[in-house]
DNA sequence: GTCCAGGATTCAG
DNA sequence: CTGAATCATGGA
């Protein structure tokens, strides 16, 4: 077994303060599958073909990356938004007229959205339907670990769709997908032969890049708009889970509204950063430290949406 | 043993 | 079009 050589650590310059709970919960709160804590409390992680560690210390995060390979510092200012674009959008949240999004964003202030390779997303979360984090984390692990390319340290990228596709079953069953191996083998068919396919999603307005995804096999309303949130940037994106079903049920009072209605309502109530929003409100709701609104807070879209139109 | 998981797909009505 | 059944696996 291969054991890593690190640099020595020193500061991420980052504009806006990463408490060590917001931090913990950035990397393993269900965006990126890939980060694990170690006993002493640092981060280990592999993004794109970017192996990194990480620790926050004091209100400060400091890094350390592979001897012998490329910096990790601008990949990694890239990937936790260095330079603060999302602080500007959360001030824009409705956090004024909406308690319960405002006690959310409490709890893990200065929690941002990763900015993920659009590939990474994407299998990532072929492997999610009704799977626990802990579990999407093992899938991907051992996806890695069986057919990825070595990255130095023991450490290995995410097969690329090619291998995906050209994968023997066995090895994919070995992988504890189920029948998600089905979607992963299926979109990496369609993909393989696209090694430009990020580029030409990235060019799609957010809609149309919504049914590109939903057209790949094991895409369906949910994965997408979470590959387009994480993968693609699109902050508008509001994925609509089993968390945000019972956090805008009992916190907003919207019971029995179905995924598809509670998606319109996130996007018309919350905006252009509807999916930090939701962000903010899945950590809360898992963390069980969800509130309920107030009935003085005011709802514009406080009302079922149309169903046509 | 039972229940559920950052759902998608297929099928019946 | 909508709602229910089904899918494979592991942890609580």
């Amino acid at each position: 077994m291969e054991s890593p050589v690190w640099t020595p650590w020193r500061p991420l310059r980052l504009v806006d303060n990463l408490p060590a709970g917001t931090f913990a919960e950035q990397l393993d709160g269900g965006q990126s599958f890939r980060w694990n804590q170690l006993a002493d409390g640092s981060w280990v992680g592999v993004f794109g073909r970017t192996v990194a560690a990480l620790r926050a210390s004091a209100g400060c995060v400091e890094w350390r990356g592979l001897v012998g390979a490329t910096s990790a510092a601008g990949a990694l200012s890239d990937y936790l938004d260095a330079e603060g674009a999302q602080a500007g959008l959360v001030e824009a949240l409705p956090w004024r007229s909406d308690s319960v999004l405002r006690a959310a964003i409490e709890i893990y202030p200065g929690l941002r959205i990763l900015r993920q390779d659009p590939q990474e997303a994407l299998l990532g979360f072929l492997c999610s339907s009704n799977k626990r984090i802990l579990q999407i984390r093992t899938m991907v692990a051992a996806l890695a670990e069986k057919m990825g390319e070595p990255l130095g340290g023991g450490f290995r990228a995410l097969p690329d769709w090619r291998t995906l596709a050209a994968a023997e079953e066995t090895v994919l069953r070995a992988c504890a997908l189920g029948y998600r191996a089905a979607y992963v083998r299926g979109t990496a068919k369609q993909l393989q032969h696209r090694p430009d396919w990020a580029q030409e999603f990235q060019a799609l307005p957010t809609p149309e890049l919504m049914a590109a995804l939903q057209a790949l096999p094991g895409v369906g309303p949910k994965v997408a708009a979470c590959v387009a949130l994480f993968g693609f940037g699109r902050l508008e994106s509001f994925p609509v889970d089993t968390w945000v079903v019972q956090a805008l049920g009992t916190a907003y009072g919207l019971h029995g509204w179905k995924p598809a209605q509670l998606e319109q309502f996130g996007r018309t109530h919350f905006g252009p950063a509807a999916g930090l929003a939701q962000q903010y409100l899945f950590s809360a709701a898992r963390a069980g430290r969800l509130t309920t609104v107030s009935e003085k807070t005011e709802l514009p879209s406080g009302r079922h949406p149309k169903l046509r139109g």
